[in-house]
DNA sequence: GAAATTTGACCTAG
DNA sequence: CTAGGTCAAATTTC
């Protein structure tokens, strides 16, 4: 099946509406950096930063997904199941079940098809997930965990899959299965890592990290997997490949988050007491931000972010 | 006490 | 048959 031109342009102009207006909210967040104080604005520079994220988090999506990106629509996903009714089946004193629930046939298998890959140095990306399970995998390093929507039971079927990277154990490959139907406003609230004004940084990165240097690193790169067999949807795929080739310019893994100049004397900016990272892998990376947080905004290198504003100049053929 | 996470068992696609 | 995805009770966290 191909893609009609029509779809294409449509596409394109919602690429380029999300990411234009990107842009703008990427301006306001450099004008209100530049300035000490917090709060001079009506926005925070925190919600800033999500806003940003998100925007080119849709783009990614709209860009990255097939023809009508449907993923699983059909039947129930197998996990239309309600977890309320279970039948008590341990004994209180021994660990083990006095009998086995009849579960055969509650929910079938995920296709490994019709999912989104990802990496990036952060799991977060923006919703709220909740954690169902995690799995040693066979010839991996890392576990997998699997998530699923916070608002799973207002009907969202989105799920992902979270695991390190063997190679790259600071980076994370996300892989997502469905679409989230819940709305902004069911999103979570700006209250966990969001709120973090290094950590919003760190989501520019993730962007970036996503799109960029997919030859010289396989591991910053964004994969639309229609599974290993299914040919590859050339019209997407060139429109993809331009993109990205176009964005690689911007060259701003380098120039905004210098990871080597990792220094332990720079302190965070916000209060330590109701945040802590929980594992040294986050720390590792944001700590490489702290170095552009703690002498004014002056050692990061906002020509990059401008960059983020010339995907507006850029042209589809 | 509610929400989130952990973890071993259950279940199925390949 | 096995690896991996999901469930759900127990446990932890807030």
């Amino acid at each position: 099946m191909r893609i009609s031109s029509e779809t294409l342009r449509t596409k394109r102009e919602r690429s380029i509406a999300v990411l234009v207006k990107g842009k703008e909210i990427a301006v306001q967040l450099q004008t209100l950096l530049n300035r000490p104080l917090r709060n001079n604005g009506v926005v925070s520079a925190e919600e800033l930063a999500s806003q940003i994220l998100r925007s080119f988090t849709e783009t990614l999506s709209v860009l990255s997904s097939n023809e009508t990106s449907q993923i699983d629509g059909g039947d129930g996903d197998g996990d239309g199941r309600d977890s309320g009714a279970s039948a008590s089946s341990w004994n209180s004193h021994e660990k083990k079940p006095v009998k086995v629930k009849d579960r055969r046939g509650c929910y079938k298998r995920r296709r490994t098809s019709d999912s989104t890959k990802t990496v990036s140095p952060t799991m977060d990306d923006g919703y709220a997930w909740r954690k169902y399970g995690q799995k040693n995998i066979l010839n991996s390093e890392y576990p997998r965990c699997y998530y699923r929507c916070t608002h799973k039971y207002e009907g969202c079927k989105a799920t992902k899959q979270v695991e390190k990277i063997k190679n790259d154990p600071i980076l994370y490959q996300t892989t997502y299965f469905g679409n989230h139907s819940c709305t902004n406003a069911m999103r979570a609230p700006l209250t966990t890592v969001d709120s973090d004004p290094v950590e919003s940084l760190n989501y520019l990165v993730t962007f970036e990290s996503k799109i960029t240097l997919n030859q010289d690193h396989p591991s910053y790169s964004m994969i639309n997997t229609p599974s290993a067999k299914e040919e590859p949807k050339q019209d997407t795929q060139s429109d993809m490949s331009d993109l990205k080739s176009s964005l690689e310019d911007s060259n701003l893994w380098q120039k905004i988050v210098p990871m080597e100049q990792k220094s332990s004397e720079c302190a965070p900016v916000w209060d330590p007491k109701t945040r802590s990272y929980d594992h040294d892998l986050d720390q590792e990376v944001v700590s490489g931000l702290y170095s552009c947080t703690s002498n004014s905004m002056d050692d990061l290198d906002m020509e990059g972010i401008y960059q983020f504003g010339d995907i507006e100049n850029f042209q589809f053929d």
